[in-house]
DNA sequence: CGGTGTGTTTAGTTTAAATTAAACGAAATA
DNA sequence: TATTTCGTTTAATTTAAACTAAACACACCG
């Protein structure tokens, strides 16, 4: 049999409270895109969950909702927090954190782009330089035909790598 | 008969030809960078492997350049030909396949495009969709207040999965 | 037909990452 | 000060992913 609707009284196992579909496939959705984009799934669980909730959650709800760990739920909650895909409140009298989704959609964004995309761009910014450098060095024990070839061919991802740094001002001006 | 190489001059257990420093570098450079963007450390070595090859390379020589099994070239390379990154060509009478890196930098850009940022757009847009069903679906048994916040936040997503849209037929002019 | 040189697939191993449980620490409360 | 309640950190465990070795399959050649 399957997960009866309503049973009279509750039966231990069975979540205090269940969460309505919608925030379900939120969860995983969110869960799903933050694996994708390379982050622990449960990162995107955490945000899919604060993003419909109807009020600010406590560390122990969240890990209630989403069977978690207290340990996860802190770490999972710092990452988002210094992303800026979340941000804390705190409820008066309370003395436990509360959390809430950051819902403008143009800081988000602008989150996202900063912390990964532009990063990210600049380290490879910098191993570019490093391997030019490198072919000077290698040039003299290097058979010249393999040396013009290679240098070429890094000319090449310089000269890709320029157009996608005339590209991010332009993306900058449409997220911001 | 298992013949070894060349008897003459290779001792045993030195690799055959050991890369310049810059194509170590570009193994590496491309190698953080795929694990970087959510694939297999392996797969972008191959890549930078290839790309600053003077010919073609075939799997053995790849496996054996990157200290990497048979299997691994294997279903490396097809990754990176089913991206576009790689493709594969025949050398008179040879038996073996031989890999190439694909250089173009449009095609480059537009095949990560295509296959990665598109797919998961695409990916997006469909569970979107789907949430704002089951919204409906949820709806008998929901507060209402709670359900008119929901679908308000699911309005920004949809809002912000337009601007989305509207930003890549701009980023497809530019890149192709 | 074998036999040889390929590339692919599969099952099992290894490695890396995420998660947890438990210890710890800090603040509030009495 | 002792106690409770959180939140963080650490060590250990679990889980997931990448990788390998070996089996397999296919084409070619004798």
């Amino acid at each position: 049999m399957i997960a009866e609707k309503s049973s009279q009284s509750d039966s231990p196992s069975v979540v205090s409270k269940s969460l309505p579909q919608v925030r379900l496939e939120m969860v995983d959705t969110f869960g799903r895109l933050a694996k994708a984009m390379g982050f622990a799934r449960s990162i995107g669980e955490i945000y899919g969950l604060l993003y419909l909730a109807p009020a600010p959650m406590s560390a122990q709800e969240i890990g209630e909702a989403l069977s978690i760990s207290k340990g996860s739920v802190s770490t999972g909650t710092r990452q988002l927090i210094t992303f800026g895909f979340v941000h804390k409140v705190w409820l008066q009298k309370e003395r436990k954190d509360y959390f809430v989704a950051e819902l403008e959609l143009g800081d988000l964004a602008r989150a996202a782009y900063d912390n990964i995309f532009k990063v990210r761009a600049q380290l490879a910014d910098r191993s570019l330089t490093g391997m030019v450098e490198t072919l000077v060095d290698d040039k003299p024990d290097m058979d010249p035909e393999e040396h013009a070839l290679i240098e070429q061919r890094l000319k090449r991802l310089v000269k890709m790598q320029r157009r996608a740094k005339q590209l991010m001002p332009l993306i900058e001006r449409f997220i911001k």
